[in-house]
DNA sequence: CTAATAGTGTCTTTTAGACAATATATC
DNA sequence: GATATATTGTCTAAAAGACACTATTAG
C-alpha cells in the first residue's frame, strides 16, 4: 500500500441511474444519509474503498450494490469531474457513470428512500450534481441516434410506440412512425410472437437482437 | 483542506498527444526522469496537485506546461482509468486527455527528451500506457467521421490531399477522392487563397471554418 | 510532349423523409 | 359499424458511392 497520508484529492464515483415513466425521463435518486447534505437527495455514490475495490468499475458494483441494493446493471462511463470547490469536503475527484434500467428494477427494490425525480421538471441537486446529470443526458441524446441506448430504459420486452416514443425523448427529434419501424427491425430489434394488449389494436411485442448496440448510421 | 491522511487513490492526469508525421500518426512520449520506470519513454502525465489546481483542466494545462513546455493545447477528456495494479506505487486514478497538434508545436520545442512514437509500430508502453493509447485512437476513429478533430493534426492550412490521407489514417476508411472534396468544402473547410507547391500541380491551400467541429453527417 | 497529381462532372444506388392506405382490435 | 391505434406501401428528394473525365504544373 502506497497512499497513507499523502495529500491528495478525494476519489469518488458517481451514477447517473436513468429509468423511463410515464412517457418521461426519470433520474433516480438516493436520500442521503449522513452529511454532507443530510436528508437531500442525490445521485447514488460514494468513494472508492482501495482495500475493497481492485479498479473503478468494482466500485461502481459495490456501491450499487451497498446503497441501492442493484445488481447487473448496464452502466457506462460517462465523464469525470474533479475540482477544489465541487464537494464541500474539499478537493475531490469523481469519476461518473451513467446506468439505464427498466422501471420495474427500480420499484421492486420497495425502498422508500429512492426517489424518482422527472428529468424535464428536475428541481437542483446538491454538489456538482446538476452538471453531471446534464452530461448524461447530453450522452443519450448524442448516442442514442446511432445506437440502442435509449432502448436500455424499457422492459426487455416493448411496443415498437413505446420505443418510438422513448427515442423522441432522449433525442429531442420526432419520427415518421412507418420509416422509424423500418429501420428498428432492420437495425435492432426482433419479434418476440408476443403481443401487447395495452392498446385498441394489440401491438407485436419485440426485443433487442443480440450485440445491437451501435449502428452504422443514424436513426 | 479535508484530505490530510486519508486513504484515498493517488490521483493523476496522463495525455496522450497525437501528432501527424511522414503520412503516419505518431504519439508524443516523454522520457521518464523518476522512478518508477525511470528513462522509459510514457504519456505525458503527473499528479493532480491540490494546492495548485483549481479543477482536473487547470491540471492538465499546468502539467502540459511544466513538463512538456506546451500551452493553448486543443485537448478533450478521453477516459479514467483506476484500480490497484495499474501503477506500482498503489491504488490511482488517472483521468486521461487526449490532446491534437501539428508537428511543428512539438519540433519547436527542440527538446531530447520528447520522442515521437509512430502509432502503426509502437512498441508497448510503461504503466498501463498502451491501453490509454488505444483509447485514444479508439475515439479519434470514432470521432472522426462525423467531426474535424482528425484535421486538428495538421497544422492551420492544409491541402485537401493532406486532409484525405489524415482522415483515411485517423478512420481506417479509404475515401473517393471526388466525394470527399464535395463533403468537406461543404462541411468544414474554406479556401485561404494560397497555394502549395508541394507536388507537380500546386493544390489549394484551406482551414478549417470557424465553429466547425461536428458534422450533421458522416464523411 | 509526358508524367504526376489536382480538381470536376455525372451517373447509379442507397437512404431519408413524407404521406397515403390498410389492418385489427375495442366499444 | 365507428374509433383508435398498429402496420404497410409507395412516391420523392437527398445523399452516398463509383468512376470517368479535365486541368495545371514540372521536367
Amino acid at each position: 500500500m502506497a497512499n497513507d497520508g499523502w495529500d491528495t484529492p478525494m476519489a469518488m464515483v458517481d451514477i447517473v441511474i436513468l429509468t423511463w415513466k410515464d412517457d418521461a425521463l426519470h433520474v433516480a435518486l438516493l436520500q442521503r444519509d449522513k452529511a454532507p447534505e443530510k436528508g437531500r437527495a442525490a445521485l447514488v455514490g460514494g468513494f472508492v474503498h482501495m482495500t475493497e475495490d481492485l479498479d473503478l468499475d468494482d466500485a461502481v458494483s459495490r456501491i450499487l450494490k451497498e446503497k441501492a441494493g442493484l445488481t447487473d446493471v448496464f452502466v457506462e462511463q460517462l465523464y469525470s469531474f474533479g475540482g477544489a470547490n465541487r464537494d464541500a469536503r474539499g478537493w475531490s475527484i469523481t469519476v461518473t457513470y451513467l446506468a439505464l434500467m427498466p422501471l420495474e428494477r427500480i420499484q421492486s427494490l420497495d425502498r422508500d428512500d429512492i426517489v424518482l425525480m422527472p428529468i424535464p421538471s428536475r428541481s437542483s441537486l446538491p454538489f456538482d450534481h446538476d452538471r453531471i446529470v446534464d452530461k448524461a443526458l447530453e450522452r443519450l441524446r448524442d448516442k442514442g441516434i446511432y445506437s440502442t441506448l435509449p432502448a436500455k430504459l424499457l422492459p426487455s420486452t416493448f411496443t415498437l410506440a413505446d420505443l418510438q416514443r422513448v427515442y423522441e425523448v432522449t433525442t429531442g427529434k420526432r419520427f415518421d412512425m412507418a420509416n422509424f419501424r423500418r429501420k428498428m427491425t432492420d437495425l435492432a430489434i426482433a419479434e418476440t410472437g408476443e403481443m401487447s394488449r395495452d392498446t385498441r389494436r394489440p401491438a407485436a411485442l419485440y426485443r433487442l437482437r443480440e450485440g445491437a448496440l451501435l449502428f452504422d448510421r443514424a436513426i
